[in-house]
DNA sequence: CGCGACGTTGATTTGCCTCAACGATTGTGG
DNA sequence: CCACAATCGTTGAGGCAAATCAACGTCGCG
């Protein structure tokens, strides 16, 4: 039973019938993705939204100066996407590349639209995971607001500690806007300090 | 024809036949809000959608330390709320206060579940609001990564001449990310260069 | 009028970046 | 299986954007 997880997923949020899970099943495309490749990339539509079975990914984006900025570290059970190029379908302008080989399942924006059209529960099911996922990016902008960078690593440490241990140094200073010096530094620090 | 503001808003997502036009205007209140009073209030539970058909309302947080962030400043034909609130009814972190005397339309919390229930179209309304909030929300986010104080001022000055006109400085110097005095330092020297 | 809210200006401080050089580890082709 | 190159992390020196602190100007309003 393939789509197993994900469907365990949907049901935290919406009950499925069985005929519901079945057109569901239907839809979702299992994939390996190796480590250091990329599922969506700048300039190229995102068409799928992706659930990561088991592995790490991350979303980032590289800005004019040609500086790297991590948006996202994803690892098993958690979804991943460039959400503005998917939901606009438009150009995207962010990389998503894996981190280790993992494998992912992926359903693509037109069948998404589809079993929405067909049987709302699937709406539903969507409208709860936008707004959990808005929300959450907003709690998380919050929570950072005028913490220093120590503060920011602590708390993240704290939250994921699986991520810290499993990601290079230099990704996790990417994702919380630190250079790799500093956080080199602020570990230096705290581990002399306890 | 009190609700016209916000059907108007809604059937730009998605189209309304009578019947369901009838149903939203029945749970649609209105409200005046008067300057400098509350709609949302750390520790109470963010009941409500709000609308804002006049005026000027933004959102902020307090610090530990005793800093005031702004979160949003809306105006005229925009959302406001503390979505995380709303989302898991859980008590708020954030204050939602109006700048100017306005004039708003709500809708509660049960309310949109009761009609997202009964007509599948606004479920797919309320889907499509939450994942252009969320991708807009993404955007605003990365364009600000790696951008000085300056830059992101004129950035959001060009795109919202209105707010900067309307809003005392030290809001949008707050909503910023930056303080009240280096504000004015980049305006000084913005107006000595052209 | 006088007070409070808002904006300005200058002096000083600081958190974090940049640059540069140097280990340590991993992996890969000969 | 070793040599050599990447890749990743560490350390230190110097610099800068923006915060903080403090004082003062100005306007609208009760």
């Amino acid at each position: 039973m393939k789509d197993l997880a994900i469907l365990q997923h949907i049901e935290r949020f919406v009950s499925l019938n069985e005929e519901e899970k079945n057109a569901f099943s239907a839809i979702v495309e299992e994939h390996i993705i190796k480590r250091k490749s990329f599922i969506v990339q700048p300039g190229f539509v995102c068409k799928h939204q992706t659930h990561i079975v088991r592995g790490a990914l991350r979303s980032y984006f590289i800005t004019p100066d040609g500086s790297e900025h991590t948006i996202a570290i994803a690892i098993d059970d958690w979804w991943i996407s460039d959400f503005y190029s998917y939901t606009s379908q438009t150009p995207a302008s962010l990389y998503v590349e894996a981190l280790e080989d993992s494998v992912v399942q992926q359903i693509s924006y037109d069948n998404v639209e589809r079993i929405c059209n067909d049987h709302p529960r699937f709406e539903r099911f969507f409208r709860l995971v936008a707004q959990k996922a808005f929300a959450y990016s907003q709690r998380r902008a919050l929570s950072n607001i005028g913490k220093t960078a120590e503060e920011r690593y602590l708390e993240y440490a704290e939250m994921y500690p699986q991520i810290i241990q499993r990601i290079p140094q230099y990704i996790i200073a990417s994702y919380l806007g630190m250079s790799p010096e500093f956080l080199s530094k602020i570990r230096k620090k705290l581990a002399s300090s306890s």
